[in-house]
Formats: structure tokens, sequence, C-alpha cells
DNA sequence: TGTAGCATTTCATATTATAAAATGATCTTC
DNA sequence: GAAGATCATTTTATAATATGAAATGCTACA
């Protein structure tokens, strides 16, 4: 045939100028750039459009594209029918239901959690580890107007949290070395612990104290408490914490619901099958999520 | 370079016999791959092993372990310790989470309300928790010529409203005697209950029914009967309703509608990510089998 | 009307995913 | 307790596949 009508001038680059013995991220390329760009959409509620999400994944909108009609084929994403943009699709929940063998954890944190929020009157929250993160199973609002914008699923960091410094401090000596050599820790407000020598003095006062705080170190504007959660093979398996504004609740006021939020944390562990005396963050043997 | 010492005899096939015109599903392979496997996986309550996996998704061993061993890496399937079996990842209920906002809750409420209105004739609702409140955030109006001056967005009261039992039908224990001790019950009209004693009857009812109702208690002239609807975390996130003018809209006529409104509900509560069989709103907690 | 940004398509190519086979590891069975 | 069976994992040659540059066609805005 001869050459096309429009005559693309075929000139060409091989695909790429092959990266030079850069780092490779092991596993199957196109998954991992697939589960980013999910994880792109997701982070927009409004939705997001091909030509920003490929710039915030750092890819060739090309290959976004690619990458993204698959997934609308297969109903992970969906695309707006007016804007072109991009939002997360139904058949994605159903798969997040079948996540949570959680589902029991969720169940039997709920109800303890409104019972803490009302005794405190601070919100309330329970979480457990995912990869090096905390993420929020559950948590219910406190009695205050505000309401911190904080929602169930979200996704936390570890060193700057209460319920992510309980975690912390669950983990044994390695798990915690590899932490502190690989983690950045990421700088929110004045207050957050910045050094990793820090932050091990820090995790050492909770597992002496048991209880951890965060005071101001995500926003200045929050304080937070949070104590371990066991389960039938005693191990921490998650923390539960209260939260509230700086300017109502002072660190004597977190200290004094310290008490509460031990009980509750008894309770829910004894649920999930903890026996006895209530284990303590500091107890050797420790394992991840 | 010579053969490698231990010398493994690469006989070798092609890798496929190529399929030979065989329909071709678009989009990426891996990733249309990787999605059938996070649903096979899904579907595997207990976890699932690697040659199961592969066998049931027709994939070669060693692809489909490639496949799990770039999910494992991001956490979308976890592999369970001693048995190697799989399952489901925190991430995915993160990433579901993220997604799940009022907007997502809006659109997918509308079109069931359209569907609902239709077939009953009457006005039907979608409505959530706002503090002790219940705030409408969709709806839909009937065939009839009169409209039920209520629009989006109008907050209404608890213990007076269809919508409003079935949320509190679906507090904790603890949750719902603060409410009916510290609550206002305003009285709108004769019908109107007015005794957290009277409340708590009204309440076990709709426990046991599954169903709420208002008859003429917000207004005299208005009737509704309303269900619950749940999300992928199995929790009750929201009611579903129908409303209609009392003289027209009978009990009777109530309780003909309610098997419409209630599978409504289930559709909208599936399109959410809710599994298996729709929770009842009595359920103590219901558990996964 | 022109230009700019965006979504989508095309296509040559090399990178990448694939699957056969080998290798252990663990569990059955006789 | 050895032989077999089943399963998970690693390796590797190969070809199929995903990739990205460029082209194309949108829509919108000035």
């Amino acid at each position: 045939m001869p050459p096309a009508p429009h005559s693309r001038a075929p000139k060409r680059k091989p695909p790429s100028p092959k990266p030079e013995g850069e780092k490779r991220p092991g596993g199957i390329q196109s998954i991992r750039r697939a589960c980013e760009l999910l994880e792109a959409v997701a982070r927009s509620p409004d939705g997001i459009g091909l030509a920003e999400l490929s710039r915030s994944i750092g890819l060739h909108t090309s290959t976004a594209f690619h990458i993204a009609k698959t997934l609308v084929m297969l109903g992970y994403l969906r695309q707006m029918e007016n804007s072109r943009f991009y939002r997360i699709g139904r058949p994605l929940f159903a798969l997040a239901s079948a996540a949570l063998d959680e589902v029991e954890l969720i169940s039997a944190a709920r109800p303890i959690l409104a019972e803490l929020a009302g005794a405190t009157g601070e919100t309330s929250y329970f979480g457990v580890m995912s990869g090096e993160k905390l993420v929020v199973l559950a948590k219910h609002d406190g009695s205050g107007a505000i309401r911190i914008n904080d929602r169930i699923g979200n996704v936390r960091p570890l060193h700057c949290t209460a319920l992510g410094k309980v975690m912390l401090a669950s983990f044994p000596p390695e798990q915690l070395d590899a932490f502190l050599q690989s983690a950045q820790l990421q700088v929110f407000t004045r207050k957050t612990i910045r050094t990793a020598q820090q932050l091990r003095q820090e995790i050492a006062e909770v597992r002496r104290s048991g209880i951890a705080f965060d005071d101001g170190e995500v926003s200045e504007e929050l304080r937070c408490a949070a104590v371990p959660v066991t389960n039938f093979t005693n191990q921490i398996i998650g923390s539960l914490g209260i939260s509230g504004p700086s300017w109502r609740l002072s660190i004597q006021a977190l200290h004094k619901n310290a008490t509460a939020l031990q009980q509750a944390a008894e309770r829910l562990s004894s649920q999930l099958g903890a026996r006895g005396n209530h284990r303590r963050v500091g107890d050797p043997e420790n394992r991840q999520s």
C-alpha cells in the first residue's frame, strides 16, 4: 500500500532510551501502574481527567490512557459522560467488602467507639496497620459541634499520630529498626517529630506508659491519645484512640480521659478474645499486621 | 558464556501456540488478569491457594504466581503466613472508602429513587445521618399531582420520621440510650411520639420487622415507610423511603409497597458493596459466615 | 479564526510478561 | 520411612505485549 494519505512521517524513537541500571521495583509493571492510577483516582473525590492523572503519576498520556481504558472496561473505573473525568467504579466497593475479615473487628469496635465518644465527648477511632501506614477502620464523632475532617478508610502515617505510635510501639525491634531507617518522616507542623532518634525516644515512652499521644503533630489544632487493642493471640492488632480540638482538649483533659480509653480498649480486646490482664504495648513478642 | 553449571536442558516450546484468531477482549492483558485474580480471591472468604486460584481463572501457575506476587507487593493481596493462602488486602478497603463519599452516594441513589418512585407512584427519599438529625440527600417525586413540600438537604428529626427511625434502630445500645435521654422529642401532630418509652418500643418494632413507618407523625397528611441501606462495611449508612399523602397511601398500601422498597434498598446496598444477605436493622451485629 | 489543551488512535519496536521446565518444600500414602 | 503427589517458587528463552512518540481529532476559549 502506498503511504497513507496523511503520511504520518513515522520517524520514530525507540520506546524508551533504556533507563540504564535504574532500580527496578519488582513485579509486573502494568499492574503496578494500574494500581497507582487507581489510587490517584481515589484521591480525587470529584474525578480527575486523563491529563492531570497521567501527570500526577508520571506516565505518558497514552500509557495512562491504555491503562485507564482497561480499568474502565473492567468496571473498576467509570468515566463521566460529559467531562470524561474518571472516578472509582462501583465494582470496587464489592471487592473492598471482601477485604473485611475486618467485619468482625469493625462490628466489635463500633459500639465501643460510640460509648467512648459518649463518655469523653470527643471523637473516637479504631485503626489497624496497612502496609507501612495506619488505616482507620471505624470512628465515632464526638458530641461537639465541630467535626474532624477525617474519614473511615483514611490512611495515616505512623510517626505523627497517636494511633500510629501505638502500632510502632508494638513492632518487634528489627521491624522498628527497619522502619526508622527507611521511613520518610513527613513534617506537618512545628511539633511533628522529624528525626528517627526523637521518634525512638517517643516510642520508648509509649512502651513505658502504655499510651501514645499526638500533641498537634498532624495538625496544630488537634490532640489525640491512643492505646493498643489485642486479640485472642494476645497480639496487638490495632489501636483505639480519641481525638479533639486542642483548645478544648488539653493535655490534662486527655490524661483524664485516659482511663476511659484504657477501659474501652480492654473491653474491645476481651471481645476479640484477649484473656486476662490487658497487654501493654511494651511487651516483647509482637507481630505486625 | 558457557552453559550454566546446572545445565537446565532448556528444551523449550514457544510460550504459546498462538491462539489463532480467537476473540481478543481489548485492554491490557496483565491488568485484566490481575483483576480476574483479585475477584477470584474475593470470592473465597477463607482464602485460596495458588494452585486452585490459577485453575479457577485458567492461568498457568507461574503466571498467576507473578501476578499474585505483584499484588501482594502492592498490598492488594495478603498472603497468610502459614497456609500461603491469599486474601484481599486492606488497601482495597482504603481505596473504596476514599471513593465512597456523599457525591457517590447520591449518584448511586438517584436512579434507584427514580425507579422506586416509578414503581410505587409515590415520592422516594434517601437520607443519611448528620449530627443528631437526618438529612435528605436525594429524592424523586411521585407521579401524583401533589408534591410534598420537602427539599433535598432538608434536615429532619429522628423520632418522628420513617427515615430517622431506621437510623435510630441502627444505633448501638449506648448511643440509643444517650439519644433517648437527651433528645427533645418535638411534637408535630397528635400522632407524634412524645415519650422516650414509646419511642423505644417503636424502635424495637422497627428492629423486629426491618421496616419503619411514620403514620402522620410529622404532618397528619403524610405517611412514610423506610428501610436501611448498607455499604461494604456492612454498616447501615442511610435509609431509603417512600412517602405519600395519607388519603391515598393507606397503611395497607404502604405494606404493599414494602417489597419494592426492600428490593430497591438491597440493590442500592449491593451497589455500595454490601454483600450477600441484606442486613436487617435489628441484627445485633451480624457476622460473616 | 486561531491556538491551546485534552482525549484518543495508530503503530513500530524493545521491553516485558509469559509459560515450560526445573527446583524445593510439604504433605500423603502404603 | 521411602515413594509419590501436590504445591509454591525460581529461572529463563522467547514471542507476545505493553509502551510511548507522533499524529489526529476534539472542544473550548480568546
